[in-house]
DNA sequence: CCCAAAATCACCCGAAAGGATGACGACAGA
DNA sequence: TCTGTCGTCATCCTTTCGGGTGATTTTGGG
């Protein structure tokens, strides 16, 4: 900042200098002190302008941008851990039911098999996932990355 | 933007007429000439310099602020919705024991109380949930915000 | 074609969960 | 002080779950 008051202030003394000399070059001239103001106005007012705008131009008024990130994280099933534990396709099928609070025979009707099948499935599904209840299936399910 | 040149013009305009009414004043007086020349020097400094404010100050500079957002999802459990369901502490207590998968007998152990009690509490949870089993009270309390 | 894995279904039994109801003490607010 | 809510516990009964076992059918890969 103190660079440029003092640019302004050599600049400042070589307009007066320059001023001085066309002031006895153009006295004579009729109607010269016009030109001569405003050459004195045009100048001075580019000056204060550049002035002006380094004064304020190199201090970025900092404005907060909220930038989205991401929203959601877009569930994707981990299918390695599935089948290094050994959890078949219908199984998984089973489980995500469970997860969504289904009973064994609701999800026998959505998924046109018997009771006993389901249970079956979900019994392997426990085995596989050391789970001793259904609730504690899904907790596991989802911390294996099984399920969203 | 077009106010401020237009201001700026009628600024001068003015000050162009005050300057010719001082140099018919003034003309008179020895070095009355580098007066004039400052005056009119020192006027169009500060007009340019506030000109050079407005055009760049109104302009602010976007500077991206990245802002933290997400990374860590930080749960705080929706107080609002547990009071308009009517849910007590106890209550959503032993229902964040079932998200853990826990048994009722596990957690009556864990809050020092019989297994009785909890069942009440669960059934009570289960009524206001609107659920008719344990996983799917833990499904509808996280879709309400009361469960992480 | 054959085999192994997967999927299907059945039956039994005990454990866990859930519904309904009643009761009792503590505590806060009217 | 009276009342309502909360937390506690119990009992009875039904439903759901989960474990165990066995069996049949489908299906995909060698």
């Amino acid at each position: 900042m103190k660079r440029h008051v003092l640019i302004y202030g050599l600049v400042g003394g070589i307009l007066i200098t320059l001023l001085k000399w066309t002031e006895y070059r153009y006295l004579v001239v009729e109607h010269s002190i016009e030109i001569y103001g405003g050459l004195i106005a045009a100048t001075f007012a580019v000056l204060g302008i550049w002035l002006g705008i380094k004064l304020t131009g190199t201090r970025p008024k900092i404005v907060a941008k909220e930038i989205p990130v991401s929203a959601g994280p877009a569930f994707v099933p981990d299918g390695s851990k599935q089948e290094n534990l050994g959890i078949t396709r219908r199984e998984l099928e089973v489980l995500e039911l469970i997860a969504q609070g289904m009973s064994n025979r609701e999800i026998a009707g959505k998924l046109y098999v018997s009771e006993n099948t389901v249970k079956t499935h979900s019994s392997r599904v426990f085995d596989k996932l050391g789970a001793k209840r259904r609730t504690q299936a899904v907790q596991l399910g989802k911390e294996f990355g099984l399920l969203p």
